[in-house]
DNA sequence: GCAAATTAATGATTTATTCAAG
DNA sequence: CTTGAATAAATCATTAATTTGC
């Protein structure tokens, strides 16, 4: 497509930075790309990531904290085995928040709602800011899937796909009806990336300033 | 480019006491047989929250500021959208540097990448994280697709989708050779949520050497 | 009664499809 | 038409319930 006056930035793209010491380089948290699969995530010393600095996590046993991130975990009640968190499982409460706000028709909650919704689900346990954008994307895509499964073993019921309760949701009586399918609403989500900061967590209050809430993603697949 | 410190966090939205006052089991038995006799009643026990301020979701019409919710809302006030335009338009020297990316090898880079390669198209004009986390997807897909239309009207030469360069890209030596089909694999993207500010979008980099930021969010379309 | 194997449910990602701006 | 942006569908991967064997 057009002219490409690229230089040679691609060389040294990524060494922009990472130039310094070697604990910038990443970590293995948050692979999104494809990284062959190892078929073993378990074992540190695998799951490299394009980074060339591996020992400053292969073996955080020396005290740099696990992934557990021993600082705070007392926000679960039912502690259970929470080995660091390898996906989120949710509690019976946020369950029920979130079924309710997904029958008071909340189909895609924006950045703000999500926010809000995290940080009220976070009450009863660990949760994050995907964690509830995933579920309101799973819920609603089984919920058509189990609807359309049943009508289609039964053949029957072409209308009123749902009774629809209507919990005690009338707060001002303009809620609105959960629109089954939903045909395509240009809706813009923030996003936002955090660069991790791993071990770099307990220096968060250090700054004094910079308290915007990253997510602290789980630190990895077991 | 863009970071700010969100400090208004959802400030008193549910503040509500989160006293575990109702679990009984505290634990979650999920019922792993789906109930498919009744539309919808997957409330197991429905074990509801002490106090859910639903209503603060679905119209937070007393709430602090507004939220993009979906029932009055449709172009909210946010108007301040689109500093510049409604949608990123990029650059020559940007795609040639994607390009160029691409076709090194990458294919869906992760939320590091993402945010170094933000950082550096930034410099040719305006761009956020999700601009090329898209950039990314789409091309990918349009070149997977376009090449399938040209092998279904040429019906010729289903191997070697394309050449691929690999230019030097080796960042640490181990670059994965192009993936082509990357058939699934496991993967985590960081997620983070800012929450928006209105006005306060001044951005200022006052930070320093902190490379922690948030993209800001473009409130949402139409 | 407990623990390993099975299986159903579901959280998390990737891919395909669609809409709309320029 | 091209392509950025967003959503829905497909599907991988992991957890918890259930079953099974001792």
């Amino acid at each position: 497509m057009g002219s490409m006056k690229v230089h040679q930035f691609a060389r040294g793209f990524w060494d922009q930075q990472h130039e310094p010491s070697l604990t910038l380089g990443c970590k293995r948290l948050r692979p999104l790309a494809p990284k062959l699969a190892t078929t073993d995530t378990t074992s540190p010393t695998h799951a490299v990531p394009p980074a060339f600095d591996l020992k400053s996590f292969i073996r955080p046993e020396s005290g740099p904290r696990k992934l557990g991130s021993s600082d705070d975990k007392r926000d679960s009640p039912q502690v259970e085995t929470h080995p660091g968190g390898t996906r989120w499982n949710p509690t019976q409460e946020q369950i029920g928040i979130l079924e309710m706000l997904y029958k008071g028709g909340m189909r895609t909650p924006n950045a703000q709602q999500i926010e809000q919704i995290t940080a009220q689900l976070g009450k009863y346990g660990k949760i994050e800011g995907k964690n509830v954008f995933y579920w309101f994307q799973n819920h609603k895509a089984r919920e058509r899937q189990k609807q359309k499964r049943s009508s289609l073993g039964l053949s029957h019921c072409p209308r009123t796909p749902a009774p629809i309760t209507t919990i005690s949701l009338e707060t001002r009586g303009e809620l609105e009806r959960e629109q089954e399918d939903s045909p395509y609403k240009r809706k813009c989500r923030s996003w936002g990336f955090e660069s991790l900061e791993e071990e770099s967590r307990s220096c968060k209050e250090a700054e004094g300033d910079r308290t915007l809430e990253l997510f602290p993603l789980h630190p990895e697949g077991r």
